[in-house]
DNA sequence: ATACCATGTGTCC
DNA sequence: TGGACACCCTGGTA
C-alpha cells in the first residue's frame, strides 16, 4: 500500500488508478532533486498561499457546498502530489521500507535544512551527532563531519556490546497505549505499567502467562507509577490525567486517593479542559515516603505517604504549562528536580522554602516554595529530566528539539549542558512522550535507553529500535529491535538490577535480553540484516510470547462470542484468554493468569 | 481493504 | 492572551 497517497487524492479523480505497481515505483524513484527542481521552476507563480488554498479547496471537495472542483492528478505524467508540503513532482513516503522525506522540509532528525534524514549528518555521525552544546550550531555541522572523517569511524564498532532480543512479550496486555513502566523494588521479575484509559496491570516478564490488570484504577490516562520502596514492595503510587495521585496494591487492588484534583468531577457546561487538573510527573523519595506530583497548571504537591497528606503546593512552573516529570535526588533526598513544557527543567532544594511568588494563597496553605537551585533552560518542551541513578551528580535531559543533554555536574546546571546528543525522539501527539531513562546498573552512569522515533530499515523492515547510548560520548551502543516489534517503543525502562530492559509500545509490553553471540538470536540477525542488506526480512524471534487478545480477525467473531458467553455466565473473569503467541504453547498456564477486578472489571 | 479519529505543541494573527 | 490551524515515518476501531 502507497503510503505517500494523501486523502485528498482519493477524493480526486485519480484516473490511472491501476497503474501498475512497477510504474509505482519508477515514479518514486525519481531523483527528488530533478523533478523538484523542474516542478519548483514550473510552480513558479504559485506561492504557498496559493498552495493552501488549493488544498482546502481538495479538502473541501466533498462538502456540503458542492461547488468545489475535483483535482485530476494524472499519474501518467508524474504529477505526484506530496501531502507534506502540498507540491507536485514528489512524494514523502515510504518506499518499501525506507522512508523519502519531502525535500522542501527540515530534516526530521537535527532540524536543519539542507539534507534530508538519509543523509542527516548527526545521523551518520559516530557519536550520534553528540557535541559541546556551544559548538552545536548549523555552521558546526561541517566541522563535526571533518571531525568525524578526521577520527575516524572505527569507534562505531563496540564488540563488547551484547546484543539484545525480545525475551518475554506480552501482546495486547492492555486496552489502550501503555503510557509508563516500573520494576518491582524486591520481585526481580514483576513489571507494572499503565495505559491510557486509566488501566494497571502487574506482569511477570518470566513466566509470561502470570499478569494481573485492574481494569479501573484511573479514569484517564496513567502517566507515571512508582513504587513506593523495599519496605513497601506491594503498594504503588499513580498519577494520571483523572486529577488523581493514588496508592494501590498490586495484590488487592486495593486503592486510596491521596489527591483528587477534580473533587467536584466533570461537570457538563462547567468543567471545561482549562479548569480540569491533570497529575502528571511522580516520583517518591522512598526514605521518607515523600510523593512528589506534578500537574499540568505548572504546580507541584508533595504528600506524606504516611500521613496520606498533603503537605505542600506550589507554583514551580509557569501557570498553565504541564510538570512532565519529578524525580527526587538519589543520594540527596533534599533536591528535587522537575521538567515541564515550559521549556524548562528546575532543580530545588525542599530544606529551604522562601515566600513564594505566586503560590496559591486562597488556601492558605502554600506560602513558600522550595528555593530554586538552578534552571535547566531547553529550546522546547522538556520531555523528562532525571538525575544519574547512583550518584546523582549527572543530568539527562529529553527533549522535544530531538536534543538529549547531559550535564556531569548538578553543580553546573545553570549553565550549558556538557553534551547534546541529536537523536530522534519528537513526537508528542498520538504517542507516548519518549523519556531517557539511566541504567541504574551502569556503575559509571554512562548508559541509558530511549526510544527512537524514526525507523530504520533492518532487511527491508522498517523498524523502529530502541537505542541504548553512551551519556559520556553520545555513542550508540546497542540498538534494539525485533520483527515482531514493528511499532513505537516510547516507553523505555532498564532494570535495577538484572540485565532486562522492559519496553512498552502501543498495548504490549516486551522483555528484552542480551545474548552471547553464538547463541544470538533473531534480533542479531535482524541487526546484521541491516549491515548485509538482506532483502528476506527478518525471522521471527523464538521469544516466550503471549498475548491476552488475539486479534486475528478470522479469530474475532469466536473470540466475541466467547467473551459474551463468559460474560453470561458471570464467572469470575479471566479477560481474552492467554494465545500463545508464536513459538511457545507448552506453558499455557491456564490457572496462573488472572485478571482482578476487585472495583470493575477489566472489559466487556 | 479504507476512513476516521484521538491527540499535544508551535506558530500565527 | 487566546483562538485557529498546521503538523503529517501513529495505532486502533468502525
Amino acid at each position: 500500500m502507497p503510503r505517500w497517497v494523501d486523502a485528498r487524492e482519493e477524493e480526486g479523480d485519480v484516473d490511472e488508478e491501476e497503474s501498475s505497481s512497477e510504474e509505482d515505483e519508477e515514479q518514486q524513484q525519481i531523483d527528488p532533486d530533478d523533478e523538484v527542481l523542474e516542478q519548483a521552476a514550473e510552480d513558479g507563480e504559485q506561492d504557498p498561499g496559493q498552495d493552501n488554498d488549493e488544498r482546502a479547496q481538495t479538502g473541501a471537495a466533498a462538502g456540503p457546498s458542492g461547488q468545489k472542483q475535483k483535482i485530476t492528478i494524472p499519474l501518467g505524467n508524474r504529477k505526484l502530489v506530496c501531502h507534506v508540503c502540498g507540491k507536485r513532482g514528489h512524494c514523502a513516503g515510504f518506499v518499501g521500507s525506507i522512508y523519502h522525506d519531502c525535500p522542501f522540509k527540515p530534516c526530521y532528525l537535527c532540524k536543519q535544512t539542507g539534507h534530508t534524514t538519509m543523509t542527516c549528518p548527526y545521523r551518520i555521525a559516530p557519536e550520534h551527532g553528540c557535541a559541546q552544546a556551544a559548538n552545536l550550531s548549523s555552521d558546526s555541522l561541517l566541522a563535526t563531519v571533518l571531525q568525524r572523517e578526521h577520527s575516524g569511524r572505527k569507534r562505531e564498532v563496540h564488540l563488547e556490546q551484547p546484543t539484545w532480543q525480545v525475551d518475554a512479550a506480552v501482546l495486547k496486555l492492555h486496552s489502550r497505549r501503555c503510557c509508563c513502566l516500573d520494576f518491582h523494588p524486591t520481585k526481580d521479575n514483576i513489571v507494572v505499567s499503565g495505559d491510557k484509559k486509566g488501566q494497571v496491570a502487574i506482569w511477570d516478564f518470566e513466566r509470561v502467562h502470570e499478569r494481573t490488570v485492574y481494569g479501573h484504577m484511573h479514569r484517564a490516562l496513567t502517566n507515571h507509577i512508582r513504587f513506593m520502596g523495599p519496605l513497601h514492595d506491594t503498594q504503588c503510587a499513580s498519577a494520571a490525567s483523572d486529577g488523581m495521585l493514588k496508592v494501590w496494591d498490586i495484590e488487592t487492588g486495593f486503592d486510596k486517593e491521596l489527591l483528587n484534583m477534580n473533587p467536584d468531577g466533570w461537570i457538563q457546561g462547567v468543567t471545561d479542559e482549562k479548569t480540569w487538573v491533570m497529575l502528571y510527573g511522580l516520583d517518591v523519595g522512598i526514605e521518607r515516603q515523600l510523593i512528589v506530583v506534578g500537574d499540568s497548571k505548572g504546580r507541584v504537591y508533595f504528600v506524606d505517604a504516611r500521613s496520606e497528606e498533603k503537605i505542600f503546593q506550589g507554583q514551580l512552573h509557569k501557570k498553565g504549562m504541564k510538570v512532565t516529570t519529578c524525580h527526587v535526588n538519589p543520594v540527596n533526598s533534599n533536591l528535587l528536580m522537575t521538567s515541564s513544557n515550559d521549556w524548562t527543567a528546575k532543580i530545588f532544594d525542599i530544606r529551604h522554602m522562601s515566600t513564594s511568588v505566586d503560590s496559591d494563597q486562597s488556601n492558605g496553605t502554600a506560602t513558600k516554595d522550595p528555593m530554586q537551585v538552578a534552571v535547566l533552560n531547553h529550546p522546547k518542551v522538556v520531555n523528562s529530566a532525571y538525575f544519574s541513578p547512583i550518584s546523582g551528580s549527572k543530568i539527562l535531559t529529553t527533549c522535544i528539539d530531538n536534543r538529549l543533554r547531559v550535564w556531569d555536574y548538578v553543580l553546573s546546571a545553570n549553565e550549558a549542558p556538557d553534551r547534546e546528543i541529536v537523536h530522534s525522539h519528537d513526537f508528542n501527539r498520538y504517542l507516548t512522550p519518549f523519556r531517557a531513562e539511566w541504567d541504574p546498573k551502569d556503575s559509571a552512569e554512562r548508559t541509558f535507553v530511549v526510544g527512537r522515533y524514526i525507523s530504520e530499515d533492518f532487511g527491508g523492515v522498517a523498524l523502529h529500535p530502541i537505542d541504548v547510548l553512551d551519556a559520556s560520548t553520545g555513542r550508540l551502543l546497542s540498538q534494539l529491535v525485533d520483527a515482531n516489534l514493528s511499532t513505537i517503543c516510547p516507553v523505555n525502562k532498564p532494570h535495577p538490577r538484572v540485565d532486562v530492559i522492559v519496553s512498552g509500545s502501543s498495548r504490549s509490553l516486551y522483555a528484552w535480553r542480551p545474548v552471547s553471540k553464538d547463541e544470538g538470536g533473531s534480533s542479531q540477525a535482524a541487526t546484521e540484516a541491516r549491515g548485509k542488506g538482506q532483502s528476506t526480512g527478518i525471522v521471527p524471534s523464538s521469544a516466550n510470547y503471549v498475548s491476552f487478545d488475539a486479534d486475528d480477525a478470522t479469530d474475532r467473531k469466536k473470540r466475541k462470542a466467547a467473551e459474551a458467553a463468559q460474560e453470561n455466565a458471570k464467572v469470575g473473569k479471566k479477560g481474552a484468554k492467554g494465545k500463545p503467541g508464536k513459538a511457545d504453547s507448552d506453558d499455557d498456564k491456564e490457572g496462573s493468569s488472572k485478571i482482578k477486578e476487585p472495583k470493575e472489571r477489566k472489559r466487556k
